[in-house]
DNA sequence: ACCTGAACACCGTTCAAGT
DNA sequence: ACCTGAACACCGTTCAAGT
C-alpha cells in the first residue's frame, strides 16, 4: 500500500525530477503543499539543493505548469483532425473534452495556470493545434483569433469558478446559511434552486459550480455561436 | 501632491477602515502589497492591532472581496430593468458592462475573487438582480441556472485570462522570444498575429487578452446563445 | 559539480502585557 | 475595550562552506 518514495529511489537530483515530484507532491495534498522545503523532504533533499535546478519558487511553478499541459498535448496528440467545415466542430470538442479530462486529473492545475504570466512552449503548441481546427473549419484568421480569447482557459478545458466551496466543507455550510439568512431578499435565486438539482460528483466535478454538464453547456454555445459566425463570413 | 493618508486622520480603528484601507492600498500597489503589517503601517497601527477587527487575514480578504461587489451593486442599483423578451438582452449587456467598469478600477479584483471561496451577501444579491433579467426575459429557471454557470465571472463583468503579461513588461518579452524561437513549429499562430491586431491600452484592458473587445465578443456569443434557447422553449 | 547548514528578511499569528 | 511588544512557526532565499 506504501508507495515507493522519491526518497527510497536515490537517483540524483535533476529538472524533471523535481518538477515530477512537485505534480505528485501537489496531486497528494494540493497546491499549498508544494513549499521548497516540503518538495526538497519528499525527495529526500535538502531545501537549498532545489535551487541548484531551478531559479526559484516561480521557475518551479512554471515548470509545473509546463508538465501539466504537456499532458494536455500527449492526451489530444493522437486525436482526429479536422478535413472540414463538416465536422471541425466535433473534433474541436473532442480535444477540448480530452484536455478536461487531464485537468480533471490535476484539480489544483486551474489556480496554478491561472497565476502563470507567460506562454510556454507547451501552452502556444496546444493553441496552435487549436487553430489548425479552426482553419481547417474555413475559420479566418481574424476570427479564429478572436474565438481564442473566447474560449480562453476553456479552450484547454477549465473555467476558473468563483465561489465553489468543497462539498461537505465549512464553507459550503457558511454559503447555506447565509442564503438561508437571505432567503426573504432572494426569491428568485430560492426559487430557481428549488426547480434545479446539482449534481456533486467529486469524480467529474472540478468543484460546486463547475461540473461537466455545465462546461459542456457553456462550450456548446459558445462553438456553435462560432459556427454561425464562420458560416457567415465572406470567404473560407 | 501628498494624500492625506490614514495615519493623519487618527479617528479609532473599524471593520469598515480596516476593509477600504486595504482596497486602496491593493489600487495603489497591488494585491501582494496587502499583508497584516504593510496594513497596520498605511493606518498608522501596529499589525496586531487588526485582529481586534478581523478575525485573520482570510476574514480579511473575504471583506474586501465583498466592498467590490458592493461597489459593483451600487454601480448597477440605477440601470433600467427588463420589461420582456425584447430588451432583456440589451439590459443584461449594459449591467454586466456597468459591473466590468467597476472591476477596470480595481485590476487585483479577479485575482482576488477567483480565490474566495464562499459566496458572500453582495455576489448573492448581484447574481438575484441578473435572475431578475433572466426571468423578465421569459427565461426558465433551468435554462437561467445553466446561463448563470455558463457566463460564471463574465455575468460579474471579468474573466481571469491565462498569460497576460503586462505590456512592457519582461514576460511579455519572454514569450515574445519563445514564440520567436518555434515561429517555424507555429506556422499558423505566426500567420494569425500577423493578420491581427493587439490593442493594448492599459485604461480599458485588464490585461494583454482581455480587452473591452473581446470580452464583449464573447459576452455576445453566450447572450446570442442563450437568447435563441430561450425562444426555443416551451413555456416561458 | 552537487549538496548542505546556518542565517536573513519576510510572512501570519499567539500570547501576555500594557492603557 | 482597544492597542502593543516580543515571540513562534512558518516561508523563500543568500551565502559560505563542505564533498
Amino acid at each position: 500500500m506504501e508507495m515507493v518514495t522519491e526518497k527510497a529511489t536515490r537517483m540524483p537530483l535533476s529538472r524533471d525530477r523535481v518538477f515530477s515530484a512537485a505534480v505528485d507532491l501537489a496531486d497528494e495534498s494540493g497546491l499549498d503543499a508544494v513549499t521548497m522545503r516540503g518538495l526538497a523532504e519528499r525527495l529526500g533533499v535538502e531545501a537549498m539543493s532545489l535551487y541548484h535546478h531551478v531559479t526559484n519558487k516561480e521557475a518551479l511553478l512554471d515548470g509545473v505548469a509546463e508538465l501539466v499541459v504537456e499532458e494536455i498535448n500527449a492526451a489530444v496528440s493522437h486525436l482526429p483532425v479536422a478535413t472540414g467545415p463538416e465536422d471541425w466542430k466535433l473534433v474541436m470538442r473532442a480535444r477540448i473534452l480530452a484536455a478536461r479530462s487531464v485537468i480533471v486529473r490535476h484539480k489544483w492545475a486551474p489556480a496554478l495556470l491561472e497565476t502563470r504570466t507567460s506562454m510556454s512552449r507547451a501552452v502556444l503548441i496546444y493553441h496552435h493545434g487549436i487553430l489548425e481546427i479552426f482553419r481547417a473549419g474555413g475559420i479566418s484568421y481574424d476570427l479564429a483569433h478572436h474565438a481564442l480569447h473566447a474560449l480562453g482557459s476553456r479552450a484547454m478545458g477549465f473555467t476558473q469558478e468563483m465561489f465553489d466551496p468543497a462539498p461537505g466543507s465549512e464553507e459550503e455550510a457558511a454559503v447555506t446559511a447565509e442564503f438561508a439568512a437571505m432567503a426573504a431578499e432572494l426569491p428568485l435565486l430560492v426559487e430557481m434552486l428549488s426547480e434545479v438539482v446539482h449534481d456533486d460528483d467529486p469524480e467529474t466535478n472540478l468543484g460546486w459550480c463547475d461540473d461537466q454538464t455545465e462546461f459542456e453547456f457553456a462550450l456548446d454555445i459558445l462553438l456553435d455561436g462560432l459556427e454561425r459566425l464562420g458560416a457567415a463570413e465572406p470567404s473560407g
